[in-house]
DNA sequence: TATCATCGTTTAAAAAAATAAACAATAATC
DNA sequence: GATTATTGTTTATTTTTTTAAACGATGATA
């Protein structure tokens, strides 16, 4: 038995692992809402092993770490990965969405860094006339969206319809697409990709 | 001391942890070129350690694990994510879509059958008042979207946000969130969902 | 073919982590 | 205000991991 001195609050993560696992855990656990005895019950662990991992003050194996992670649930990966759900922006101001486009297409997308995001999420308005050009579109992923205002024309595979306020569409990204708004008004529509194309 | 029955070689990792950390380590070592004994004297562990974690005879401890892989060297995080290697209907009329639910709430689907769907749009209504109930919402996936109209109150993890027409968000669903129209008219937006939570 | 170095594996003892139960502090309920 | 639950922490014991050293196997060299 390791005689652990009494001044040593967190005797080993932070100078052995290069970063503070304790408090890492801690934070994530009481971001998801849960108490150590809820959280252990769910892992299959006990209390005293997640306060004792949330104080550092021993260094879990990876199997039990592990446990501790499913009960939350996050995977090893998403735990080690520096970007924590916790630190993307979570709510967006009317101004603060992203401008891709303006001009005849204006493209305004909910979060910046798309990186570790599954979603991307477009404010879109078209002007009269404007459409996605000549070239058909086409990309992995699957994607849809609402009408708003206005109408468009969208042409997927061999197929085109022009869709009015409260309509929608949805289709895998693979196949030939295009939009074109060919009405005497501005259109307006939300729009969704998986994965974000660009 | 445990009595490891003599038959049972990968003891405990790949079921577990749902991957094969032993093999994960030995192949990432021998692509670096490196022997148990040379990784060992880098890392400052003795060679039985790696032999032993290799065989899945034990699960290393974070601190231990993060030691071994500096020998390498390789972060936790590098170590974890590493790459282990129709004919649906495309256009819908406003009212094709699936109205899943309706009253206090309205909630209204892009699409009927989601099984092979990587994405769940909702138009969404609240009437003043309405909330998704007093439990906190938690499932997996991301969602994300845009408020038409009203203002509607989103409580996500210990955060909360009035949004009005315009405004966004997203978030990582296993956090705990809630929906409430806090206002006097009803509310509009689009949501999306990854993948389908119903 | 004998010797030497290096390899991965195994084992008893030492060290560290997980458990189970008790403890103290705060919040909730009557 | 007293009681009850629930929270996070701590401690003795059990279990697991790590070490240190020995073992057997392979390959190179003289």
């Amino acid at each position: 038995m390791s005689n652990v001195d009494e001044y040593s609050t967190d005797n080993l993560t932070n100078a052995e692992l290069g970063f503070d696992l304790g408090t890492r855990l801690r934070s994530v656990r009481e971001q998801y809402g849960l108490s150590q005895r809820e959280l252990a019950r769910r892992a299959g662990v006990t209390n005293g092993t997640i306060s004792l991992i949330e104080q550092n003050k021993n260094s879990p194996s990876v199997a039990s770490l592990k446990k501790v992670l499913d009960g939350i649930p996050l995977s090893l990966s998403e735990f080690f990965t520096l970007d924590l759900p916790s630190q993307d922006q979570i709510f967006f101001k009317a101004h603060e969405l992203l401008a891709l486009a303006k001009g005849a297409i204006s493209l305004r997308q909910v979060g910046r860094n798309l990186r570790h995001r599954k979603l991307q999420i477009l404010h879109e308005r078209y002007a009269p006339g404007a459409d996605t050009g000549t070239l058909m579109l086409q990309h992995d992923g699957e994607e849809g969206g609402i009408v708003l205002r206005g109408r468009i024309e969208i042409v997927v595979g061999g197929q085109n319809r022009v869709l009015e306020a409260g309509d929608a569409y949805y289709f895998d990204s693979r196949q030939p697409h295009r939009f074109r708004n060919v009405h005497d008004q501005e259109c307006e529509l939300i729009s969704v990709c998986t994965p974000p194309s660009f």
